[in-house]
DNA sequence: AAGGGAGACTTACGCTGTAAGGGGAGCGGG
DNA sequence: CCCGCTCCCCTTACAGCGTAAGTCTCCCTT
Protein backbone atom coordinates (compact mmCIF):
# COMPACT_ATOMS: atom_id res chain seq x y z
CA UNK A 1 0.00 0.00 0.00
CA UNK A 2 1.91 3.07 -1.28
CA UNK A 3 -0.88 5.87 -0.14
CA UNK A 4 -1.85 5.21 3.43
CA UNK A 5 -4.60 7.46 2.85
CA UNK A 6 -6.97 7.36 0.51
CA UNK A 7 -7.87 11.17 0.48
CA UNK A 8 -4.54 12.06 -2.10
CA UNK A 9 -4.72 15.65 0.17
CA UNK A 10 -3.89 18.03 -2.04
CA UNK A 11 -1.00 20.35 -0.72
CA UNK A 12 -3.07 23.06 0.40
CA UNK A 13 -1.67 26.64 -0.85
CA UNK A 14 -2.97 30.23 -0.76
CA UNK A 15 -3.40 29.85 -4.91
CA UNK A 16 -5.36 26.92 -4.49
CA UNK A 17 -7.55 28.78 -1.77
CA UNK A 18 -8.09 31.31 -3.92
CA UNK A 19 -8.98 29.48 -6.92
CA UNK A 20 -11.24 27.47 -4.97
CA UNK A 21 -12.70 30.68 -3.78
CA UNK A 22 -13.47 31.67 -7.35
CA UNK A 23 -15.49 28.49 -8.08
CA UNK A 24 -17.51 28.94 -5.28
CA UNK A 25 -18.19 32.54 -5.96
CA UNK A 26 -18.97 31.61 -9.80
CA UNK A 27 -21.51 28.79 -8.49
CA UNK A 28 -23.29 30.10 -5.99
CA UNK A 29 -22.40 34.07 -5.42
CA UNK A 30 -20.05 35.73 -3.19
CA UNK A 31 -21.78 35.00 0.46
CA UNK A 32 -21.32 31.62 -0.59
CA UNK A 33 -17.62 31.84 0.07
CA UNK A 34 -17.12 31.29 3.76
CA UNK A 35 -14.25 29.93 5.34
CA UNK A 36 -16.37 26.42 6.49
CA UNK A 37 -17.64 26.36 3.00
CA UNK A 38 -13.96 26.78 1.37
CA UNK A 39 -12.45 24.61 3.64
CA UNK A 40 -15.13 22.02 2.89
CA UNK A 41 -14.42 22.68 -1.03
CA UNK A 42 -9.94 22.13 -0.50
CA UNK A 43 -10.77 18.75 1.78
CA UNK A 44 -9.87 20.87 5.07
CA UNK A 45 -11.13 22.36 7.80
CA UNK A 46 -12.28 26.35 8.18
CA UNK A 47 -9.35 27.22 10.76
CA UNK A 48 -6.89 25.29 8.47
CA UNK A 49 -6.98 27.52 6.11
CA UNK A 50 -5.60 30.63 8.33
CA UNK A 51 -1.67 29.15 7.68
CA UNK A 52 -2.33 29.97 4.22
CA UNK A 53 -4.52 33.67 4.66
CA UNK A 54 -4.07 35.98 7.34
CA UNK A 55 -8.29 36.03 7.51
CA UNK A 56 -11.32 36.40 5.28
CA UNK A 57 -10.02 40.65 4.63
CA UNK A 58 -6.77 38.78 2.80
CA UNK A 59 -8.53 35.93 1.22
CA UNK A 60 -11.11 38.92 -0.69
CA UNK A 61 -8.58 41.23 -1.43
CA UNK A 62 -6.67 37.90 -2.87
CA UNK A 63 -9.82 37.75 -5.06
CA UNK A 64 -9.65 41.09 -5.85
CA UNK A 65 -5.99 40.43 -7.26
CA UNK A 66 -6.79 37.52 -9.54
CA UNK A 67 -9.60 39.28 -10.88
CA UNK A 68 -7.22 42.29 -12.02
CA UNK A 69 -4.36 39.73 -13.27
CA UNK A 70 -7.62 38.46 -15.91
CA UNK A 71 -7.94 41.54 -16.68
CA UNK A 72 -4.57 42.39 -17.59
CA UNK A 73 -4.19 38.96 -19.02
CA UNK A 74 -7.19 39.84 -21.33
CA UNK A 75 -5.85 43.60 -22.29
CA UNK A 76 -2.90 42.02 -22.93
CA UNK A 77 -3.74 39.20 -25.48
CA UNK A 78 -6.10 41.89 -27.47
CA UNK A 79 -3.50 44.87 -27.23
CA UNK A 80 -2.82 46.64 -30.42
CA UNK A 81 0.08 49.16 -29.31
CA UNK A 82 -0.06 52.42 -30.87
CA UNK A 83 -3.81 53.20 -30.64
CA UNK A 84 -4.82 56.76 -30.18
CA UNK A 85 -5.87 57.52 -26.48
CA UNK A 86 -9.57 56.72 -26.86
CA UNK A 87 -10.11 53.58 -28.27
CA UNK A 88 -6.95 52.32 -26.31
CA UNK A 89 -9.05 53.16 -23.29
CA UNK A 90 -12.42 52.15 -24.54
CA UNK A 91 -10.99 48.68 -25.32
CA UNK A 92 -8.89 48.40 -22.18
CA UNK A 93 -12.08 49.48 -20.30
CA UNK A 94 -14.32 47.18 -22.23
CA UNK A 95 -11.47 43.97 -21.40
CA UNK A 96 -12.12 44.99 -17.58
CA UNK A 97 -15.88 44.48 -18.79
CA UNK A 98 -15.68 41.14 -20.26
CA UNK A 99 -14.07 39.81 -16.99
CA UNK A 100 -16.49 41.31 -14.47
CA UNK A 101 -19.02 39.99 -16.85
CA UNK A 102 -17.50 36.05 -15.92
CA UNK A 103 -17.61 37.41 -12.29
CA UNK A 104 -21.21 38.76 -11.60
CA UNK A 105 -19.54 38.77 -7.70
CA UNK A 106 -16.61 40.80 -8.45
CA UNK A 107 -18.38 44.59 -8.94
CA UNK A 108 -20.08 43.99 -5.15
CA UNK A 109 -16.66 42.64 -4.03
CA UNK A 110 -14.55 45.81 -5.10
CA UNK A 111 -16.95 48.03 -4.21
CA UNK A 112 -16.94 46.58 -0.84
CA UNK A 113 -13.70 46.30 0.21
CA UNK A 114 -12.13 49.03 2.61
CA UNK A 115 -8.56 49.49 1.12
CA UNK A 116 -8.20 49.32 -2.71
CA UNK A 117 -4.95 46.86 -3.75
CA UNK A 118 -2.05 48.06 -5.71
CA UNK A 119 -3.49 45.99 -8.64
CA UNK A 120 -6.53 48.61 -8.61
CA UNK A 121 -4.29 51.28 -8.31
CA UNK A 122 -1.99 50.13 -11.65
CA UNK A 123 -4.80 50.01 -13.68
CA UNK A 124 -5.87 53.63 -12.70
CA UNK A 125 -2.43 54.53 -13.04
CA UNK A 126 -2.02 53.26 -16.95
CA UNK A 127 -5.62 54.27 -17.77
CA UNK A 128 -3.80 58.19 -16.74
CA UNK A 129 -0.85 57.25 -18.92
CA UNK A 130 -3.47 56.39 -21.81
CA UNK A 131 -4.88 60.02 -21.60
CA UNK A 132 -1.37 61.39 -20.99
CA UNK A 133 -0.10 60.01 -24.02
CA UNK A 134 -3.14 61.50 -25.83
CA UNK A 135 -2.38 65.17 -24.90
CA UNK A 136 -4.40 65.25 -21.36
CA UNK A 137 -3.49 67.14 -18.70
CA UNK A 138 -3.20 65.91 -15.27
CA UNK A 139 -5.90 68.08 -14.37
CA UNK A 140 -8.23 66.64 -17.27
CA UNK A 141 -7.04 63.23 -16.76
CA UNK A 142 -8.15 63.67 -12.69
CA UNK A 143 -11.27 64.78 -13.63
CA UNK A 144 -11.70 62.09 -16.48
CA UNK A 145 -11.47 59.17 -13.61
CA UNK A 146 -13.98 60.55 -11.25
CA UNK A 147 -16.38 61.05 -14.23
CA UNK A 148 -15.75 57.25 -15.41
CA UNK A 149 -16.10 56.16 -11.74
CA UNK A 150 -16.73 52.56 -11.59
CA UNK A 151 -17.24 52.12 -15.38
CA UNK A 152 -13.36 52.47 -15.78
CA UNK A 153 -13.25 48.88 -14.42
CA UNK A 154 -16.20 47.80 -16.56
CA UNK A 155 -18.82 48.21 -14.19
CA UNK A 156 -21.41 50.02 -13.46
CA UNK A 157 -24.19 48.81 -10.40
CA UNK A 158 -27.26 48.37 -12.75
CA UNK A 159 -29.75 49.62 -9.98
CA UNK A 160 -32.14 50.35 -12.58
CA UNK A 161 -32.48 46.23 -13.24
CA UNK A 162 -35.68 45.12 -14.67
CA UNK A 163 -34.89 41.65 -14.38
CA UNK A 164 -34.30 41.97 -10.52
CA UNK A 165 -37.63 42.64 -10.33
CA UNK A 166 -38.86 38.70 -9.75
CA UNK A 167 -38.21 37.75 -13.27
CA UNK A 168 -40.62 37.60 -16.11
CA UNK A 169 -43.76 39.33 -14.44
CA UNK A 170 -41.51 43.16 -13.73
CA UNK A 171 -43.50 44.10 -17.23
CA UNK A 172 -46.57 43.55 -15.97
CA UNK A 173 -46.01 45.06 -12.75
CA UNK A 174 -44.98 48.15 -14.24
CA UNK A 175 -47.57 48.22 -16.46
CA UNK A 176 -49.93 47.52 -12.95
CA UNK A 177 -48.30 50.77 -12.02
CA UNK A 178 -49.16 52.83 -15.21
CA UNK A 179 -50.52 55.66 -12.99
CA UNK A 180 -47.68 56.57 -10.83
CA UNK A 181 -44.74 55.76 -13.87
CA UNK A 182 -45.74 56.67 -16.76
CA UNK A 183 -42.89 57.80 -18.42
CA UNK A 184 -41.32 54.64 -17.57
CA UNK A 185 -44.28 52.82 -18.86
CA UNK A 186 -44.35 54.48 -22.36
CA UNK A 187 -40.79 54.00 -22.49
CA UNK A 188 -41.05 50.61 -21.78
CA UNK A 189 -43.50 49.86 -24.35
CA UNK A 190 -41.87 51.84 -26.96
CA UNK A 191 -38.55 50.45 -26.76
CA UNK A 192 -40.19 47.03 -27.04
CA UNK A 193 -42.35 47.53 -30.13
CA UNK A 194 -39.37 48.55 -31.71
CA UNK A 195 -38.20 45.07 -30.73
CA UNK A 196 -40.89 42.84 -29.71
CA UNK A 197 -38.38 39.69 -29.75
CA UNK A 198 -37.27 40.42 -25.95
CA UNK A 199 -40.01 42.45 -23.10
CA UNK A 200 -37.29 40.78 -20.54
CA UNK A 201 -34.13 41.78 -20.98
CA UNK A 202 -35.74 44.36 -23.30
CA UNK A 203 -32.30 46.22 -22.96
CA UNK A 204 -28.85 45.25 -24.18
CA UNK A 205 -26.45 45.66 -21.08
CA UNK A 206 -23.30 45.27 -23.57
CA UNK A 207 -24.90 48.38 -25.45
CA UNK A 208 -26.35 50.57 -22.82
CA UNK A 209 -22.70 50.16 -21.40
CA UNK A 210 -20.89 51.32 -24.63
CA UNK A 211 -23.11 54.26 -25.30
CA UNK A 212 -22.31 55.34 -21.28
CA UNK A 213 -19.06 55.20 -21.87
CA UNK A 214 -18.81 56.39 -25.18
CA UNK A 215 -20.63 59.30 -24.03
CA UNK A 216 -17.93 60.41 -21.56
CA UNK A 217 -14.88 59.44 -23.65
CA UNK A 218 -16.46 62.12 -26.13
CA UNK A 219 -17.37 64.42 -23.82
CA UNK A 220 -13.63 64.67 -22.63
CA UNK A 221 -12.03 64.65 -26.12
CA UNK A 222 -14.18 67.79 -26.22
CA UNK A 223 -12.64 69.26 -23.55
CA UNK A 224 -8.88 68.05 -24.01
CA UNK B 1 -48.84 55.99 41.92
CA UNK B 2 -50.44 56.85 38.26
CA UNK B 3 -47.29 55.35 36.72
CA UNK B 4 -46.53 51.98 37.44
CA UNK B 5 -44.06 51.17 35.24
CA UNK B 6 -41.11 53.45 35.63
CA UNK B 7 -39.79 53.42 31.40
CA UNK B 8 -42.41 55.28 29.62
CA UNK B 9 -42.44 52.76 26.86
CA UNK B 10 -42.90 54.28 23.83
CA UNK B 11 -45.87 52.76 21.42
CA UNK B 12 -42.78 51.13 19.30
CA UNK B 13 -44.02 51.37 15.74
CA UNK B 14 -42.63 50.77 12.55
CA UNK B 15 -41.59 54.63 12.12
CA UNK B 16 -40.14 54.30 15.45
CA UNK B 17 -38.29 51.46 14.42
CA UNK B 18 -36.89 53.35 10.49
CA UNK B 19 -36.23 56.77 12.55
CA UNK B 20 -34.13 54.76 15.24
CA UNK B 21 -32.61 52.62 12.61
CA UNK B 22 -31.55 56.06 10.77
CA UNK B 23 -29.50 57.45 14.02
CA UNK B 24 -27.96 53.89 14.47
CA UNK B 25 -26.51 54.26 10.94
CA UNK B 26 -25.94 57.78 11.18
CA UNK B 27 -23.76 57.42 13.78
CA UNK B 28 -21.95 54.17 13.58
CA UNK B 29 -22.72 53.28 10.23
CA UNK B 30 -25.02 50.85 8.19
CA UNK B 31 -23.57 46.85 9.96
CA UNK B 32 -24.20 48.60 13.17
CA UNK B 33 -27.86 48.40 12.73
CA UNK B 34 -28.51 45.11 14.04
CA UNK B 35 -32.08 43.94 15.57
CA UNK B 36 -30.52 43.58 18.72
CA UNK B 37 -28.82 46.59 18.44
CA UNK B 38 -32.24 48.30 17.49
CA UNK B 39 -34.18 46.81 20.02
CA UNK B 40 -31.57 48.05 22.50
CA UNK B 41 -31.99 51.90 21.07
CA UNK B 42 -35.79 51.39 21.06
CA UNK B 43 -36.05 49.87 24.97
CA UNK B 44 -37.41 47.07 23.75
CA UNK B 45 -35.90 43.09 22.78
CA UNK B 46 -34.72 41.69 19.21
CA UNK B 47 -37.47 39.73 19.03
CA UNK B 48 -40.24 42.06 19.67
CA UNK B 49 -39.33 44.40 16.15
CA UNK B 50 -41.01 41.85 14.08
CA UNK B 51 -44.30 42.94 15.18
CA UNK B 52 -43.49 45.71 12.68
CA UNK B 53 -41.71 44.99 10.48
CA UNK B 54 -41.36 41.78 8.45
CA UNK B 55 -37.91 40.60 8.64
CA UNK B 56 -34.67 42.58 8.27
CA UNK B 57 -34.78 42.95 4.60
CA UNK B 58 -38.09 45.00 5.08
CA UNK B 59 -36.52 47.14 7.80
CA UNK B 60 -33.90 47.78 5.46
CA UNK B 61 -36.36 48.51 2.48
CA UNK B 62 -37.78 51.00 4.85
CA UNK B 63 -34.94 53.18 5.34
CA UNK B 64 -34.44 53.38 1.50
CA UNK B 65 -38.40 54.66 1.31
CA UNK B 66 -37.33 57.21 3.85
CA UNK B 67 -33.94 58.93 2.16
CA UNK B 68 -36.03 58.87 -0.77
CA UNK B 69 -38.75 60.52 1.12
CA UNK B 70 -36.19 63.27 2.18
CA UNK B 71 -34.62 63.77 -1.07
CA UNK B 72 -38.64 64.42 -2.52
CA UNK B 73 -39.07 66.87 0.20
CA UNK B 74 -35.49 68.74 -0.52
CA UNK B 75 -36.44 68.80 -4.32
CA UNK B 76 -39.97 69.97 -3.92
CA UNK B 77 -38.16 72.98 -1.03
CA UNK B 78 -35.55 74.43 -3.52
CA UNK B 79 -38.28 73.46 -7.01
CA UNK B 80 -37.83 76.36 -9.11
CA UNK B 81 -41.14 75.06 -11.66
CA UNK B 82 -40.29 75.82 -15.35
CA UNK B 83 -36.35 75.08 -15.69
CA UNK B 84 -35.04 73.65 -19.12
CA UNK B 85 -34.66 70.03 -18.78
CA UNK B 86 -31.10 70.59 -18.12
CA UNK B 87 -30.72 72.75 -14.97
CA UNK B 88 -34.17 70.86 -14.16
CA UNK B 89 -32.08 67.86 -13.86
CA UNK B 90 -29.08 68.56 -12.80
CA UNK B 91 -31.02 70.42 -9.58
CA UNK B 92 -33.07 67.17 -9.23
CA UNK B 93 -29.69 64.81 -8.93
CA UNK B 94 -27.47 67.45 -6.50
CA UNK B 95 -30.79 67.46 -4.15
CA UNK B 96 -30.24 63.85 -4.31
CA UNK B 97 -26.34 63.77 -3.26
CA UNK B 98 -27.24 66.28 -0.72
CA UNK B 99 -29.44 63.84 1.25
CA UNK B 100 -26.20 60.56 0.38
CA UNK B 101 -23.69 63.21 1.51
CA UNK B 102 -25.82 63.37 5.01
CA UNK B 103 -26.32 59.15 5.10
CA UNK B 104 -23.44 57.81 3.40
CA UNK B 105 -24.57 54.72 4.29
CA UNK B 106 -27.35 55.10 2.06
CA UNK B 107 -25.58 54.24 -1.59
CA UNK B 108 -24.33 50.99 -0.33
CA UNK B 109 -27.54 50.42 0.96
CA UNK B 110 -29.60 51.29 -2.33
CA UNK B 111 -27.15 49.00 -4.33
CA UNK B 112 -26.89 45.97 -1.99
CA UNK B 113 -31.25 45.86 -1.88
CA UNK B 114 -32.16 42.81 -4.36
CA UNK B 115 -34.88 44.86 -5.38
CA UNK B 116 -36.15 48.19 -6.27
CA UNK B 117 -38.57 49.99 -4.08
CA UNK B 118 -41.40 51.89 -5.85
CA UNK B 119 -39.79 55.04 -4.41
CA UNK B 120 -36.91 54.76 -6.70
CA UNK B 121 -38.63 53.59 -9.69
CA UNK B 122 -40.40 56.77 -9.47
CA UNK B 123 -37.47 58.87 -9.04
CA UNK B 124 -36.21 57.49 -12.50
CA UNK B 125 -39.96 58.24 -13.96
CA UNK B 126 -39.48 61.67 -12.49
CA UNK B 127 -35.85 61.86 -14.25
CA UNK B 128 -37.66 60.55 -17.74
CA UNK B 129 -40.67 62.79 -17.61
CA UNK B 130 -37.83 65.92 -17.58
CA UNK B 131 -36.14 64.61 -20.46
CA UNK B 132 -39.37 63.81 -22.49
CA UNK B 133 -40.18 67.25 -21.81
CA UNK B 134 -37.23 68.17 -23.08
CA UNK B 135 -37.65 66.87 -26.13
CA UNK B 136 -35.50 63.68 -25.31
CA UNK B 137 -36.93 60.66 -27.38
CA UNK B 138 -37.96 57.45 -25.24
CA UNK B 139 -34.94 55.97 -26.27
CA UNK B 140 -32.44 58.92 -25.77
CA UNK B 141 -34.11 58.92 -22.58
CA UNK B 142 -33.62 55.19 -21.50
CA UNK B 143 -30.07 55.47 -22.73
CA UNK B 144 -29.54 58.34 -20.62
CA UNK B 145 -30.78 56.74 -17.48
CA UNK B 146 -27.86 53.95 -18.01
CA UNK B 147 -25.59 56.87 -18.91
CA UNK B 148 -25.93 58.35 -15.46
CA UNK B 149 -26.34 55.25 -13.44
CA UNK B 150 -26.09 55.70 -9.73
CA UNK B 151 -25.00 59.34 -10.28
CA UNK B 152 -28.97 59.62 -11.08
CA UNK B 153 -29.66 59.05 -7.57
CA UNK B 154 -26.62 61.68 -6.30
CA UNK B 155 -23.51 58.96 -5.77
CA UNK B 156 -21.06 57.15 -7.54
CA UNK B 157 -18.93 54.54 -6.03
CA UNK B 158 -15.68 56.31 -5.25
CA UNK B 159 -13.27 53.58 -5.88
CA UNK B 160 -10.53 55.92 -6.55
CA UNK B 161 -10.80 57.06 -2.95
CA UNK B 162 -7.53 57.76 -1.42
CA UNK B 163 -8.72 59.12 1.65
CA UNK B 164 -9.59 54.98 2.01
CA UNK B 165 -5.69 53.87 2.07
CA UNK B 166 -5.29 54.77 6.22
CA UNK B 167 -6.04 58.27 6.37
CA UNK B 168 -3.41 60.73 5.75
CA UNK B 169 -0.33 58.05 4.57
CA UNK B 170 -2.11 57.20 1.95
CA UNK B 171 -0.02 60.20 -0.21
CA UNK B 172 3.28 59.29 1.24
CA UNK B 173 2.21 55.38 0.18
CA UNK B 174 1.65 56.68 -3.63
CA UNK B 175 5.28 58.42 -3.20
CA UNK B 176 6.97 55.17 -2.09
CA UNK B 177 5.17 53.22 -5.22
CA UNK B 178 6.37 55.84 -7.51
CA UNK B 179 7.72 53.56 -10.07
CA UNK B 180 4.74 50.90 -10.19
CA UNK B 181 2.45 54.05 -10.77
CA UNK B 182 4.32 56.99 -11.74
CA UNK B 183 1.05 58.82 -13.77
CA UNK B 184 -0.91 58.73 -10.47
CA UNK B 185 1.93 60.54 -8.73
CA UNK B 186 2.87 62.68 -11.21
CA UNK B 187 -0.61 63.57 -10.64
CA UNK B 188 -0.98 63.86 -7.49
CA UNK B 189 2.04 66.15 -7.32
CA UNK B 190 1.32 68.43 -9.59
CA UNK B 191 -2.39 69.22 -8.57
CA UNK B 192 -1.50 68.99 -5.16
CA UNK B 193 1.25 72.14 -5.91
CA UNK B 194 -1.57 73.85 -7.20
CA UNK B 195 -3.75 74.00 -4.24
CA UNK B 196 -1.08 73.65 -1.79
CA UNK B 197 -3.52 74.23 0.86
CA UNK B 198 -4.70 70.64 0.94
CA UNK B 199 -2.75 67.51 0.48
CA UNK B 200 -5.41 64.89 2.04
CA UNK B 201 -9.07 65.15 0.32
CA UNK B 202 -6.90 66.78 -2.49
CA UNK B 203 -9.57 66.23 -5.15
CA UNK B 204 -12.74 68.46 -4.19
CA UNK B 205 -15.79 65.29 -4.27
CA UNK B 206 -18.38 68.01 -5.01
CA UNK B 207 -16.71 69.62 -8.12
CA UNK B 208 -15.61 66.24 -9.74
CA UNK B 209 -19.44 65.07 -9.00
CA UNK B 210 -20.29 68.17 -11.00
CA UNK B 211 -18.19 67.65 -13.62
CA UNK B 212 -19.21 64.36 -14.40
CA UNK B 213 -22.52 64.96 -14.03
CA UNK B 214 -22.31 68.12 -16.35
CA UNK B 215 -19.87 65.92 -19.02
CA UNK B 216 -22.64 63.45 -19.14
CA UNK B 217 -25.71 65.48 -19.19
CA UNK B 218 -23.89 67.91 -22.13
CA UNK B 219 -22.89 65.01 -23.81
CA UNK B 220 -26.92 64.12 -23.74
CA UNK B 221 -28.14 67.71 -24.78
CA UNK B 222 -25.63 67.28 -27.79
CA UNK B 223 -27.32 63.77 -29.46
CA UNK B 224 -30.46 65.27 -28.50
C1' DA C 1 18.18 9.60 16.82
C1' DA C 2 16.51 13.89 18.86
C1' DG C 3 14.55 18.55 18.21
C1' DG C 4 11.68 21.65 16.09
C1' DG C 5 8.51 23.72 13.28
C1' DA C 6 4.82 23.66 9.87
C1' DG C 7 0.26 22.41 8.98
C1' DA C 8 -3.66 20.23 10.14
C1' DC C 9 -7.19 19.44 13.81
C1' DT C 10 -10.72 20.36 17.85
C1' DT C 11 -12.99 23.28 20.86
C1' DA C 12 -15.13 27.42 22.06
C1' DC C 13 -16.74 32.44 22.07
C1' DG C 14 -19.44 36.20 20.67
C1' DC C 15 -21.92 37.77 17.05
C1' DT C 16 -25.82 37.51 13.52
C1' DG C 17 -31.04 36.73 11.94
C1' DT C 18 -35.03 34.52 13.37
C1' DA C 19 -38.29 30.19 14.57
C1' DA C 20 -41.12 28.78 18.55
C1' DG C 21 -43.76 29.40 22.35
C1' DG C 22 -44.98 31.78 27.01
C1' DG C 23 -47.37 35.58 29.59
C1' DG C 24 -49.81 39.70 30.72
C1' DA C 25 -52.83 43.72 29.71
C1' DG C 26 -56.98 45.58 27.53
C1' DC C 27 -61.39 44.83 25.74
C1' DG C 28 -65.87 42.83 23.88
C1' DG C 29 -69.74 39.52 24.63
C1' DG C 30 -72.51 36.30 27.51
C1' DC D 1 -69.07 40.58 36.34
C1' DC D 2 -66.17 37.71 34.39
C1' DC D 3 -64.52 34.77 30.66
C1' DG D 4 -61.88 34.50 26.79
C1' DC D 5 -59.70 36.57 22.74
C1' DT D 6 -56.31 39.30 20.67
C1' DC D 7 -52.25 42.07 20.63
C1' DC D 8 -47.60 42.92 22.01
C1' DC D 9 -43.76 41.92 24.19
C1' DC D 10 -41.02 38.61 26.35
C1' DT D 11 -37.56 34.43 26.86
C1' DT D 12 -35.33 30.61 24.92
C1' DA D 13 -33.02 28.35 21.37
C1' DC D 14 -30.78 27.19 16.87
C1' DA D 15 -27.79 27.32 12.94
C1' DG D 16 -24.28 29.81 10.81
C1' DC D 17 -20.61 33.30 10.73
C1' DG D 18 -15.28 34.74 11.63
C1' DT D 19 -11.69 33.52 14.44
C1' DA D 20 -8.83 33.07 19.17
C1' DA D 21 -6.56 29.35 21.59
C1' DG D 22 -4.60 25.07 22.22
C1' DT D 23 -3.24 20.27 20.64
C1' DC D 24 -1.53 16.53 17.78
C1' DT D 25 1.24 14.56 14.10
C1' DC D 26 4.23 14.28 10.74
C1' DC D 27 8.69 15.45 8.29
C1' DC D 28 12.93 17.83 7.85
C1' DT D 29 17.17 19.13 9.76
C1' DT D 30 21.15 18.66 12.57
Amino acid sequence: MAQPNSEPRAPLSRELLLRAAVAIADADGLEAVTMRRLGEAVGAEAMSLYHHVANKGDLLDGLVDLVMAEIDELVERTAVPDDAWQPAMRRRILSARDVMLKHPWAPRLFETRPTMSLAVVRYHDQLVGLMRAGGFSYDLAHHALHALGSRALGFSQELFDPAAGAGANSERMLRDMADQVPHLVGMMTEIAHDDPGSTIGWCDDQAEFEFALDLLLDGLARRR
